[in-house]
DNA sequence: AAGTGGTCTAGACCACGGA
DNA sequence: CCGTGGTCTAGACCACTTA
């Protein structure tokens, strides 16, 4: 340390401006966003950020350390620091939080899945923040945990953020990593807010119980890094066997 | 900095031992279990602590920035750092996740009430990690929503943990804060599995709905710092006009 | 003005991973 | 061996609160 330094930040000139870690974060999200950074690939490391960006390596690892913990980049002590790969694994860990009566985690696999393009309807729209009846894509899925038909799931994805999506079926098990490595969208975080329901004759027949069966039911939207809506989907769970686990805290 | 700094850190000595900064956390930690620092406390400033302990003030920031992520320190810039007072409305910010149909947080008022002591069930005792037969508190309530009945609460307690609870009723809408003041038990983090049900005899009479209506069930179970379990909660919700939110990411 | 947390720097050493 | 992230220090300055 100099004997008498000031040292710094004649770059900082107003008062009441944002912080420089909140910039280097920024400009983070932007190449993530722009696509100068895909998913997998290496940052640069830290000093060389630092030295690009004439910031100390101390403010370059408070706003990696903010990505990290929001799951968009990955540290790797020796490696380097990379742009969190949407794995099933990942996806399923995060996104999927269905367990048995034990309270293990279950995997689903999917039965049947129809695609199809079609206009958004006014709930869709108001959901992904779109006009009603700009193109959507509508994915229906049933699921089977242990070979036994649980859940039914409506998804309806902005046609212009996916193009093409409507052709690539069958689509994988896990949907976010597909949107990830196939169409630049990468699913950050949800929003979902769960009911208990019965079963009508539609969700009665694709999951194989009578009428009148309660269900729980989850309305979820897809968030990206920018807070973006990225998908709409409904989710009916037959819970005779199952809960959907959340923590708090 | 000194021209040729080793600096520090002679005090550690074995490889892989864990960080300071852990250190620093632990006492922490210790001193919040052991009643030294109670809630609405002021901690004693950063640069005291780093003193105290022989650690510099960026290992003390780490180490309190880690608490405060878990909500059980909270900062006031020029003020101090305190312990987090688990008022009702946090308690009801961070623990109901209960939304209207436009998605607006709602909160209940109780309509009934009744406290009991008892052995505890077999489940109840899995869950609290208690040996079966150990007296627990129980709780039922009956809250309301816009002034219609729409939860049913079902809450067992390990009665040493609160001695005296099963007299104090009528007990105030939010629990947490009461367990906190009352009891010095504060609740930092839950964990719930749920599912959908239809209502029984005793559900379907508390809530005034006909049998077979579809309710959501919440199976929580309530943890301190420490992770040890303190409350045991069933609930069913009534979702027809409100939803159970939660975000994922 | 004094005391608190909030930001930022510069530089040391450690632990890990790969060539 | 070298480059990466992980930990830690010492000290400066800023912003906010209180007296």
């Amino acid at each position: 340390m100099r004997k008498n330094g000031p040292v710094v930040n004649k770059i900082r000139t107003e008062p009441h401006t944002e912080p420089l870690y909140a910039r280097v974060r920024a400009e983070l999200v932007r190449g993530l966003s722009s696509g100068e950074l895909t998913p997998g690939m290496a940052l640069p490391a830290e000093n060389v950020l630092a030295r690009e960006m004439s910031v100390s390596v101390g403010t370059v690892r408070k706003a990696v350390d903010s990505l990290v913990a929001e799951g968009v980049l990955t540290r790797h002590q020796g490696k380097g620091t990379f742009v969190t790969e949407q794995t099933p694994e990942r996806a399923n860990f995060h996104f999927f939080r269905v367990v048995d009566s034990e309270g293990a985690r279950v995997l689903p696999e999917t039965l049947r899945e129809g695609v199809t393009l079609r206009p958004a309807g006014n709930q869709a729209a108001r959901r992904l923040k779109l006009e009603p009846g700009v193109p959507v894509v509508r994915i229906e899925r049933v699921r089977a945990i242990g070979g036994r038909p649980s859940i039914l799931e409506v998804i309806d994805v902005p046609a212009d953020l996916m193009p093409g999506l409507e052709t690539e079926s069958p689509l994988p098990n896990a949907l976010y990593p597909h949107y990830q490595a196939d169409h630049g969208v990468s699913v950050v975080s949800t929003e979902d807010r769960l009911s208990a329901v019965v079963a009508k004759p539609k969700t009665s027949k694709a999951l194989c119980v009578p009428e009148g069966s309660p269900l729980l039911r989850a309305d979820r939207v897809a968030l990206d890094l920018t807070g973006n809506p990225v998908e709409w989907r409904r989710s009916w769970f037959l819970t005779d066997d199952l809960a959907y686990a959340v923590t708090l805290g």
